[in-house]
DNA sequence: TTGTACGCGTTATCAG
DNA sequence: CTGATAACGCGTACAA
């Protein structure tokens, strides 16, 4: 079924009936309801590849996903449901790209093919040649996240440093004096991964401003990974009274470490960091955090797409989010004596 | 940059340079290395439109996945990705497209405007229009899950009612004489939803093939639903010494509820169901349950969707898995004393 | 309102 | 056997 076919059934041109489906130029009542009818009648709609031809662009954006390999995260999750809810509103699809991995042609695909009008790039490192990719290509892309240099594009990125130091204060100030950080895995942290590499030096800033003792742990993205991780943690520093941690998939798993150590939370430990809600929320007691706002900085890559396509007349734009911290029950004053049952911490 | 411009480039016309791409012809040595050499340094790959329109596919395959306004279960989450990587082994994208919610726009731009040349479909239900829609055009399709009646389509899905049956008769077998099924929540298994349908359907099945008093319960896909839900359950039903469920997002709130109540898994009460390894083992103790092979079933999809795509001469096929039940160690035989301190269950 | 050129790659057909 | 010419797939939009 094409458009010839439309206009054959209707008696008129093929461009008349273009001009109906598209209302670029008035057409007569009579002859609009004509082919209307024939166009419902047959459920016609134009043949995708043909209008992206002809037009130039798509409807269509690529999203480059880690691979599926390493499952994703709950923060990842919510970033891909919240990108193609966008753009769904906006009536453009989606086309899924995994990158990393063995996947390398999938992304050439998506880049060099012209098959999307423009990229949504997930998972950014500090150095990232994806990002070097794009750059040197004409395709108007939009970063979660950002390297290390992000002068010159358009990017969204939660402010890790600033949220990590925002938590450190906040134990600071309750008295805490050695705290730990549970970062991302240690593959990530040394690949340069952003969100693993600013929260360290947020922590360590904070930490060397409040004059506090910091031990920082890399830690897998799972239950099981926290748990081991915490339970070393708290065996190798027993001062330690509270943690910070930018790894949510870890928290069922260091409250299992705490409960086997016989911490109850936050008398004995406090526990805070940056989470989705969803994390937060369902820790015991539930946790004093950041809340990352991933539905509305999947909307907003697509919203600065969108202006990075309509034209490049604009300047690329950016955003940083720093929710502020929810103050849920997970955080309270230093414990008099140390979990461990050693000395009080002395500052 | 299009073809061409290669073939004006190369000093040869645009059939050869398109001969050497596809090496559907013999080109001489000499013009085909001339030809690659400017391939090459123009980083030059075919418009995907224009081939698309030309050759009538568009090497993309279709997802339609659940609205992203309801957060993705694990096991969804694990469909999706396989889905993805499995065409990126056999060199295809992925369009995703979001269905049910206000995103029927976007369904429809998939199957009328051959964007697409096969579509993977999830989230089935018994009667579901998306499929009837589907049938009735001739795109290609697979269904993860299967309708009511699924004669003529391909499809894979996971055996619910015999997996949720061998937990049942595992149960028996133990002595448990009053079991409780956790299910999905209301809305699907009242929406016709398959996996809530069948699970039901099973569990009621098995519990009177065995003489069982069985009661089912449907929860929301989260922890705190879960702890909820449960706590209902074993105030309702005191008798109750042993779950099956299928929901393995409310497993951390069972595991809550348990806790709470004072009762020890498997000594006091038996937990037993379907779930993804991953939430299985972040059980504690580990969960005797069977173990949905995401993976397999997504790769199997598109091996099932490449060949209706192929040719329509074969006939449908499908595949329902009915994976092991690991044995772990979350059931034991019933209790001697009915958990909440009553009377000896009495058969 | 219609005729037609165009976007770009593919391939059947023709010439050498 | 090698290379070139031209028609075609389908929708759009300018010129008539």
């Amino acid at each position: 079924m094409n458009i010839g076919e439309i206009a054959r059934r209707a008696g008129v041109s093929r461009s008349t009936v273009s001009y109906v489906l598209s209302g670029k130029r008035t057409v007569s009542e009579a002859t609009r309801r004509r082919i209307q009818a024939v166009i419902d009648e047959l459920d016609y709609r134009p043949n995708a590849s043909a209008r992206a031809l002809k037009e130039g662009r798509t409807r269509t954006l690529g999203l480059v996903i880690p691979p599926a390999s390493q499952r994703l995260t709950d923060m990842q999750l919510g970033f891909v449901a919240s990108v193609v809810e966008a753009a769904a509103h906006a009536d453009l699809d989606v086309l899924l790209s995994p990158s990393g991995g063995d996947h390398e042609r999938s992304f050439e695909r998506i880049v060099t093919g012209r098959r999307v009008d423009g990229v949504i790039l997930m998972e950014i490192r500090m150095e990232d040649d994806r990002v070097t990719r794009l750059r040197q290509s004409r395709l108007p892309f939009v970063t979660i996240g950002r390297t290390a240099d992000p002068e010159g594009m358009s990017w969204v990125d939660i402010d890790y440093p600033g949220l990590i130091a925002r938590c450190v204060h906040h134990l600071a100030d309750l008295g805490h004096r050695h705290v730990a950080l549970v970062n991302r895995s240690a593959e990530l942290v040394a690949a340069g991964y952003g969100p693993g590499h600013r929260a360290l030096i947020g922590f360590a800033a904070a930490v060397a401003e409040r004059g506090l003792t910091g031990v920082d742990v890399c830690c897998g993205d799972d239950a099981a990974a926290g748990e081991a991780c915490f339970e070393q943690l708290l065996a190798a520093h027993p001062r330690v009274t509270a943690v910070v941690t930018v790894n949510e998939a870890a928290l069922p798993g260091i409250q299992r470490a705490l409960a086997a150590a016989g911490l109850v939370v936050p008398r004995d430990f406090s526990v805070t960091g940056v989470a989705a809600r969803h994390w937060a929320e369902d820790f015991r007691p539930p946790l004093t955090a950041a809340d990352v706002p991933a539905a509305e900085v999947g909307a907003e890559a697509v919203s600065l797409l969108l202006e990075r396509i309509a034209g490049p007349v604009m300047p690329p734009r950016h955003h940083l989010y720093s929710p502020p911290i929810s103050l849920r029950s997970s955080t309270g004053p230093v414990p008099q004596r140390s979990p461990a049952g050693g000395p009080p911490p002395t500052g």
